[in-house]
DNA sequence: ACCCTGTCTAGATGGATGTCTAAATAGCGT
DNA sequence: ACGCTATTTAGACATCCATCTAGACAGGGT
């Protein structure tokens, strides 16, 4: 259950100077466009935060009792932001536990990391 | 034409710690959703590139050339930008000119940044 | 063996989104 | 005034996506 990130691992290859320093490439777009998309919902982003922001790991269960949906819906956004290389998860006994990928998560930042303009 | 400006200027006014250090607000969550979902696409981040990377702000005209899409779809997309808050744009003439929002880019790069992990 | 709980998969559905064509608006040059 | 170019708006259409219900699968306890 743990290896089928899609989008984000070229870029934790090394990809993408800041937009700041030079133009994207198409195919480079077209990856972290994926990488954006999972976070470009609330529910993944809230999920994201709270197993970011938890010591090391998070339950599922925990993260479904955060909200007012389903079961499968939680679950399918965890898919989500898990094909995403955002994540990882891994069973152990009845549970499932989620955790961040950093440096998937880093190249990301890097990307919007802006100076400031002349122009404000 | 400048100011129509939506999601980001509550993340521009000082929201959101990094995502380590604490789970997200649910209105939070939807104010950077709505940000987020403006860079989820391979076109906008493309354009947000071109207009990022020039020097201090991109033509219309230039733009759309760069694309093998027609006019009022670049317009459009354009448009999905300037509303998150990630650009502006000024008619000057013939030609209206975008030029990026920095003070709006850094706050989206600052959530994702992420140091290491135990594990990883 | 059986059941109970936790999690995921499959399939359906209403709403959002990317793209197009056609038409409107804005400014420039003659 | 007219026509030309640049850009946006309006509306249509096909696809994608968030959510749900129903059911499958996994593990633990009795």
């Amino acid at each position: 259950m743990s290896n089928q990130s899609v989008a984000v691992d070229t870029v934790a290859g090394g990809c993408c100077a800041p937009l700041v320093a030079a133009p994207l490439e198409p195919e480079q777009a077209v990856d972290l466009a994926k990488a954006f998309k999972a976070l470009a919902d609330p529910v993944r982003l809230r999920l994201l935060s709270l197993i970011t922001s938890a010591d090391g790991e998070s339950c599922v269960c925990d993260l479904t009792a955060a909200f007012d949906l389903t079961g499968p819906t939680i679950s399918h956004h965890l898919k989500v932001l898990r094909e995403a290389g955002l994540v990882n998860s891994e069973r152990r006994g009845t549970w499932v536990y989620y955790w961040p990928r950093p440096e998937n998560l880093r190249p990301l930042a890097a990307l919007l990391d802006s100076p400031d303009r002349v122009r404000v």
